[in-house]
DNA sequence: GCATCAAGTTTCCTAAAGGAACATATTGTT
DNA sequence: AACAATATGTTCCTTTAGGAAACTTGATGC
């Protein structure tokens, strides 16, 4: 007697096969066909008998003519439902970096999608703060408090006052400076690709 | 004699994990933990000895606190490179619900990965709003002046004072009213999963 | 210099992937 | 009903994935 796999990590990539190849309308050879992967193979996929690897992964999406994504739970994993975090005004986590102090908000919460922060300019010249930072994601920022310059790669630099908001990819080169002769002050939100999913990957232990 | 594999579709998933994992800073070791992979098959992947399964690319991804598509070539949704929008204090689009007035910003940029508005709460009392709105995504709210009475499904209500901020998961009921006798001001940001990157899969008809 | 520890690799082995051929549904045709 | 037809599942077997532990390699003490 064979035991199911893959099936108790809630994902069952044999129901997802079989329902993207009866979609299609294909029968299994002509997947395997297309594909590359034998007949029996396929079959074992669909029954969840077996784990494809990497390679055959990519082969039996273009056998079936799909996305790649349409193999993984393209209802990308769904985050907790119901979380809530307060930060009072100044009780965040403070860090301070060369050209910014940093107010990180809400940080008792892991794997959210987007980090929103406080920040103080503290740099005023563009050369206080050496290169361009780029990054993947993008960002908003709102003016609080005096004057922004916004340094970015292919942009020149443009000045924001109070209550001004600006959004940008930040896989462009991008810094922010205090314009004025006190520090700036900015709410700021950035929404990075890859978020912190620390997660346990527990074997469920019987 | 070891042969590489997978190299020969021009994937080299070792370099790309090998890449994610250095960007993270984590050792082939963490990487271990945080995926209950051991760490020669990580070795072996990143070397293009070993074309991980199915089951163990998931684990894989999630040590990396990367997303699946990260681990495929194909799958990229390419964000544009370089986009900037401003919008000056004021100068967004308004709109008016039922319990809120939105200034939608830098609303000039189509498939943000957040979206940013101001906010004023014309509503002072729970039966003015109605139900709670829910929807997918999560949101962050700074109070830029006045109070603010977060209502949300599974807490009691909190309420907010100037440079308060919070952060919570909008697929729970929610609803944001004022709580002092002037209408309050938010500065709200919205993040869906809206990335719709949808591909025709066309089979080759004969 | 040697000891030590950390990061990565290789070896050895077992358990699982996956192909070829066979076995069993399932469906249509007379 | 029997008989083809094809579609799917199973068995057997070889190759490969992947874990445990031994082995490099490199950096840091003492």
């Amino acid at each position: 007697m064979d035991m199911k796999i893959a099936e108790d990590q809630g994902i069952d990539l044999g129901g997802r096969v079989k329902g993207l190849r009866g979609r299609a309308g294909f029968t299994i050879k002509e997947v395997a066909a297309r594909s590359g992967i034998s007949p029996s193979a396929i079959s074992k996929i669909e029954n969840n008998l077996l784990s494809p690897t990497y390679d055959n992964i990519i082969r039996l999406a273009q056998g079936l003519g799909v996305d790649i994504s349409e193999l993984f739970s393209s209802t990308r994993k769904q985050a907790p439902h119901g979380r809530r975090s307060l930060t009072r005004a100044g009780q965040g986590d403070y860090i301070r970096t060369r050209a910014y102090t940093l107010e990180m908000l809400c940080s008792d919460l892991t794997a959210k999608r987007m980090q929103p922060m406080k920040a103080r300019l503290r740099a005023h010249e563009a050369r206080e703060f050496g290169t361009l930072v780029a990054h993947a994601g993008e960002e908003v920022v709102l003016v609080l408090r005096g004057q922004v310059t916004l340094l970015t790669e292919f942009y020149a630099p443009v000045t924001l006052e109070e209550g001004d908001s600006v959004y940008f990819d930040s896989t462009m080169g991008h810094a922010l400076l205090s314009a004025g002769s006190e520090d700036a002050e900015i709410f700021w939100v950035c929404a990075a690709d890859q978020s912190l999913t620390f997660e346990e990957a527990p074997p469920d232990s019987p």
